[in-house]
DNA sequence: GGATATTCATGTAT
DNA sequence: CATACATGAATATC
């Protein structure tokens, strides 16, 4: 735990002087806050016994406990706006998110959003009301005190407007120079619009943000409530005390810039803000003030602050991942010299016992990554035997099974035939990488001429059809729009869950939209053609869907005016294929009527004819090690039988637990 | 209430 | 590939 950096420096740098002479208050009391009459809350007394193991459903109630003291935590921020009797009555649940767990939002009788309106305007808050866009949908009071939903909702609709922003702003002729920050534009357009949640300040848990929960970008958090700043590492509020106010922190975040010392997953050693880190006007002594001097207030309360650790992404080195890891507390203060001879403070937090591993996982990933020796329940290094860019590993740490099945790995989808188009098929003939907003490229011209991936491969929007580039086309093999042909890029493994037979999950975490895998197989007639329905190893572009939205909201982007894309799946004639014989990793998926994972039929040419794949892509931010899970969708057959038909043959009892299952599927 | 200072970001260039 | 640097947005504070 002794920080080999420091060791290892000669120039001796601890000198564990106390950092202020703060009276001790008069009422020391070791739990925030104190200034309450509220009856028994203690945040934690009661411990944790709520949360859920980190890879278990990440449902709306994991946290309810929690929730419920966050509630009545007494510690109002002085200027916290507060909601009347009857407003919040009208708004309590209002809204539903949009997002795939229940299917196509459904307004509300109009009368119920003209009394919105109404009472938005009495209460001098700005706020587009517009029935065709996405615009509403954050209640005033699901903005002041989120949850799983409308957390889940505001993240997928920031990216996908970031993803959009970032798109337009590929396809325009770079002037050179420019700096791009389609993060902070899509933070700022959904600021504006009070598409955020969680604005009232508040000490300890956030209503709807779950420990483990990553995030790619600060303004994220600013948005959820979890961290405002935009780029300052620590947050504070005011809070009053039995007769002064004083600052109490938050949050932090940790991301390297300054000389932190995470070595340990239960410490965390944070560094001071301002003086000597800043470059530009040279270093100077820090001072105590602003979040330092809010930590040492929170040193002395003893309150819990969240603290969110940022790192590089294992995937895409240049970008960085953020991990909300819990609850700390301060335990001690000292000032440091700093390389540059100017002091720092250092402020020493201890993880809150009881709650769920989340860095934990990470720093184990980490070693397995190192050797696989470590890795308990190892069954296999590489199921795919080398078929596949990355090794995919085998693990049981459940129970004695040796594995599945046998199946023959392959790589990618297998026809017998090719499918019979309308259109002729044809590649473009761009020279090196297709370029966004080359409108001479049919590739791109094909997807309405919009290049489908942004710079870094995230898919930008759902759509009925994504043409990519073939095998025939001239472009480079690296062309980003050959996305779901590169390969795996992230470290697989496929597990024994507890009650669903095998799953698959990643060592790696994705951002919406990446690409995560194909599904592989043969592409076959009829389902009866595997019997049984192959067992479950079958995908089925016939069945019924729930649709589901996860493309930006066009209202939002001027270009665009208010038509909206449709952005469901649409494949010329049913493509049918089975794993049970041949497949890849996508076989081992498992059902969710709560999914974090989507499929996308995609299209290219080879020798003249289009095949199609389907491509799976993550719908929203996957923490490592959660398992990866999408729609089966519900069969034709099982639903006429369901009708009161013959035998409901394919029609599986749903184990997926999430809080919207809808009990069976296939 | 508006302007300013502060800040563990980002993307691009070198 | 690590570092420089130009441009940022939210918030607290004046």
């Amino acid at each position: 735990m002794e920080g080999g950096r420091s060791g290892n420096n000669s120039t001796p740098i601890i000198d564990k002087t106390r950092v202020l002479d703060v009276e001790p208050l008069r009422t020391l009391v070791p739990v925030f806050p104190s200034s309450s009459n509220a009856p028994p809350f203690g945040p934690y007394s009661s411990g944790f016994a709520p949360f859920y193991p980190f890879s278990a459903p990440q449902g709306s109630q994991a946290t309810p406990d929690l929730n419920q003291q966050t509630h009545t935590t007494p510690a109002a921020p002085l200027r916290s706006f507060r909601a009347t009797e009857s407003y919040e009555d009208d708004f309590d649940g209002e809204y539903e998110s949009y997002d795939g767990s229940t299917g196509s939002a459904k307004r509300k009788p109009k009368s119920s959003s003209q009394k919105r309106a109404r009472k938005i305007q009495d209460l001098d808050f700005t706020l587009s009301v517009d029935e065709n866009n996405f615009v509403v949908g954050v209640s005033l009071s699901e903005r002041d005190d989120g949850n799983r939903e409308v957390v889940h909702s505001i993240q997928m609709r920031f990216d996908a407007l970031r993803r959009r922003l970032s798109q337009l702003e590929d396809a325009k002729e770079s002037p050179a120079g420019i700096i791009r920050r389609a993060d902070l534009k899509a933070g700022n357009i959904l600021m504006t619009k009070q598409v955020r949640t969680n604005m009232r300040k508040r000490i300890g848990t956030v209503p709807g943000v779950e420990i483990g929960d990553i995030f790619f970008f600060r303004m994220e958090m600013c948005l959820l409530g979890l961290h405002a700043p935009s780029m300052a590492g620590i947050d504070y509020m005011s809070v009053r005390n039995d007769l002064e106010e004083e600052p109490l922190a938050v949050s932090i975040v940790s991301s390297g810039y300054y000389d932190d010392d995470a070595e340990d997953k239960d410490v965390l050693i944070y560094s001071g803000q301002g003086g000597a880190a800043n470059k530009d006007k040279g270093a100077t002594d820090q001072k105590l003030e602003r979040g330092n001097l809010a930590l040492e207030r929170s040193l002395r309360r003893g309150n819990e602050v969240r603290v969110i650790r940022g790192m590089k992404d294992s995937v895409n080195q240049v970008s960085k991942v953020y991990l909300y890891d819990g609850l700390f507390r301060i335990q001690e203060s000292w000032v440091e010299k700093a390389k540059s001879g100017c002091n720092i403070f250092k402020y020493k937090l201890a993880r809150i016992p009881g709650q769920p591993d989340a860095f934990g996982v990470w720093k184990s990933i980490e070693k397995w990554r190192e050797g696989l020796s470590s890795r308990a329940g190892l069954i296999l290094p590489d199921i795919t035997s080398g078929a596949e860019s990355m090794p995919v590993a085998l693990v049981n740490d459940v129970d004695e099974e040796k594995g599945p099945a046998y199946f023959t790995y392959v790589s990618t989808v297998k026809y017998s035939k090719s499918f019979k188009l309308t259109q002729p098929a044809y590649g473009c003939n761009c020279r090196n990488a297709c370029q966004p907003g080359n409108l001479n490229c049919s590739c791109i011209r094909k997807n309405e001429g919009n290049f489908p991936y942004t710079a870094n491969g995230v898919l930008v929007c759902r759509a009925p059809m994504i043409h990519e580039c073939g095998p025939t086309c001239p472009c480079f093999p690296n062309c980003k729009n050959r996305a779901s042909q590169t390969g795996l890029k992230a470290r697989l493994e496929v597990f024994k869950t507890k009650d669903r037979g095998w799953g698959l999950r990643s060592w790696d975490s994705f951002r919406a939209g990446t690409f995560i895998c194909e599904y592989a197989g043969e592409v076959i007639e009829k389902v009866s053609q595997v019997g049984e329905e192959g067992d479950g190893y079958v995908f089925d572009t016939s069945h019924v869907y729930e649709s589901f939205k996860w493309n930006y909201e066009p209202g939002l982007v001027e270009e665009d005016g208010s038509i909206e894309a449709i952005e469901e799946p649409n494949v010329p004639s049913p493509l049918v294929i089975s794993s049970k014989n041949v497949g890849n990793v996508a076989r081992f998926m498992n059902h969710s009527c709560y999914p974090n994972v989507f499929w996308q039929p995609i299209m290219y040419e080879n020798n003249n004819e289009s095949f199609i794949h389907i491509a799976f892509f993550a719908m929203r931010h996957i923490p490592p090690m959660t398992e990866l899970t999408f729609d089966y969708g519900k069969s034709r057959s099982g639903e006429a039988a369901a009708d009161g038909g013959s035998t409901s043959r394919g029609r599986r009892k749903c184990l997926c637990g999430a809080p919207i299952c809808r009990g069976y599927f296939g």
